[in-house]
DNA sequence: TCAGGGTCTGACCGATCGGTCAGGCATGCT
DNA sequence: AGCATGCCTGACCGATCGGTCAGACCCTGA
């Protein structure tokens, strides 16, 4: 036994994780958290400046790999962008499935705090990309779908392994995302966009 | 001017259903129901018993169209309650979708109220037909994903009318589904699941 | 004119929320 | 021994939540 120290901060971190999965941000009280570890309230608050600053540091990694995620995607277009897109979101939801599972339907009121300020960007962003960076609805549509739906779902996966999810989820990303149409050999008509 | 009868009720369902849509279920207050109607909080628990009872009446008619698909998949497999439910739930999601988005993130703790008993076990079934009853991962995670990305991102799509939403959900839902491999001519190994 | 029922309201309730604060209690350095 | 520091706690705070209640305000019918 090298050390018992408690590293009560870490508890911490780990307790509000799982209590974040199950009931979400909002509907999880400090005094949960703090029942879980086995402290007092106060303690929590002794541990991390507010409610909103655990979230921070619990995010703090996905939101890191997100945002190399949006910078690999910086000067990608048409179908390039949308594979990097896919394939990127797909890791990036495997390999944080629970803290994305935190956000769970709180994602508009907690992107307002400051510590998320530019997340609702880098989504859009990934979106476009997705898309193909092309503006038929049905494209939109169908990045969003995508998204909306691998973030929502992939925390219930908690019990299929990394390397099973993974391939799945890309290639249900890659059937569902409409296929771009600069390849083809005649060019659209302005139409398109009506059909 | 037939008739200037204020029609509180109604007018009290339809701000709910505007906040609801905004801020979610668990946060939006009862106060801030009647400050968007312009009366009083009592008079918002004078038309409804509590605050479960406004979301009720509120999900009443989508909860019924989604028995009524429930029932339709009843005797149906495969490719065929694929197909029916794809569609089905397109229709109920374009419908509804405002309804639904209310229901954003908070599904695990609403249903778990008296009014909402049956919606797991339907969701589940509908699930499972979009899988095309297969027990495959890779069906399973596609249609999870699928109902997930469709619910939670309709709700924003009210800019785009319904004749268009539609066809494009659609199409999607039909490009992402994991195709049941009965038709095929030569029947799988069993490997197939590892694939 | 008055009784009665439907509608609405301000005042209030207990519970719970996130957050603050003074102080207790070890431990280790001087 | 005395002191400082880090960790932790119970008690408390104001705000807000969903919900209750007695009574005011109409309108209508006898």
């Amino acid at each position: 036994m090298v050390r018992a120290v408690p590293d009560t901060h870490g508890e911490i971190l780990a307790a509000a994780a799982r209590r974040f999965t199950v009931t979400g941000y909002r509907g999880t009280s400090l005094q949960d958290i703090a029942r879980e570890v086995g402290c007092s309230k106060a303690t929590v608050l002794y541990h991390f400046a507010n409610k909103e600053a655990l979230l921070a540091e619990l995010m703090a990694p996905a939101i890191e790999m997100l945002r190399g995620l949006d910078e690999q995607l910086g000067g990608l277009t048409g179908a390039a962008a949308q594979e990097v897109a896919a394939a990127g979101f797909v890791d990036l939801a495997v390999r944080f499935r629970r803290e994305i599972a935190v956000l769970r339907g709180e994602f508009p009121e907690l992107l307002c705090q400051p510590a998320f300020a530019h997340i609702q960007q880098i989504s859009d962003r990934l979106r476009d990309a997705l898309a193909g960076h092309s503006d038929r609805p049905g494209a939109r549509i169908a990045a969003l779908v995508l998204l909306a739906g691998i973030s929502e779902a992939c925390g219930e996966f908690a019990d299929i392994p990394d390397e099973e999810l993974r391939p799945a989820l890309l290639a249900l990303a890659r059937r569902a995302v409409e296929p771009v149409d600069v390849p083809l050999p005649h060019p659209p008509t302005t139409e398109d966009k009506d059909s």
